[in-house]
DNA sequence: TAGGTTCTCCTACGACTGTAGGAGAAAGGC
DNA sequence: GCCTTTCTCCTACAGTCGTAGGAGAACCTA
């Protein structure tokens, strides 16, 4: 289990902690959107089952508050993630792409600099 | 609820019905890759499910079996995916291209289609 | 028309998710 | 030391998901 799958929640979590570094229930809860924003007992659950599958752990106590910090790295979730939704797509990204771009979301800035590294691999390769 | 969420094994779903059109459960069931294909009735749960949300329809019946076709749009069902991608990358599409790109799965012929459609929109503005 | 084959429809079930309340411990203020 | 605030930990529950079996209807074939 190097990689768990994260939920929703988690994820958005885990961006909370990942955004701030190690924190507490409190701070992280409070962190999210205060739009339907959840309770504290809610963000603790999810803390605790993202203990559980190893995504964080307690790393200290400020009063009597655990502090967690994150486990896993943002990217290697990111990964995670995008290659699971992916998958349901026959695994190709030009779809996806020309949303982006139809969306007016990915500019040509974006596209240049994905241009170049893109280059540098192949040229390693 | 125009562009319900669909599950990662409903989606598998709608692209086996997006790539063929119109058919029916055994139609789709072999369509799914071999490893790890779900049970037939597996298949028709799921399929009952999107129907109640309105993903898919019957059209007609041959023999006795139901022919379901596709009500979403592929395209929409992307750009729902999409949203939700992009909310776990922060609403950035730059990380995501990197992460695209490191694990191979976006080409240089990919980023250059995709310079150039993006080259023609900006023309039109 | 009898028998096998194929479908439908119903039901179930455990895991995972989002959600959160309640009891009680711990800490902090005065 | 007592009271209030804040946390922890436990428990629960309904909804979604993946999974699929069983009963019985409908169809085809000889």
């Amino acid at each position: 289990m190097a990689l768990p799958r994260l939920s929703r929640l988690e994820l958005k979590i885990m961006e909370a902690l990942w955004g701030k570094g190690a924190s507490s229930v409190r701070e992280i809860q409070e962190r999210l959107p205060a739009d339907g924003r959840p309770a504290y007992t809610t963000v603790q659950t999810v803390l605790y089952r993202l203990e559980a599958k190893n995504a964080v752990r307690r790393t200290k106590k400020i009063g009597n508050a655990h502090i967690f910090e994150p486990v896993i790295s943002q990217s290697a979730a990111q990964r995670r993630f995008l290659d699971d939704l992916l998958a349901v797509f026959g695994g190709r990204a030009q779809p996806l792409i020309s949303h982006l771009i139809e969306s007016g979301q990915l500019t040509l800035a974006d596209i240049d600099e994905a241009r170049k590294s893109l280059r540098a691999l192949d040229k390693k390769e």
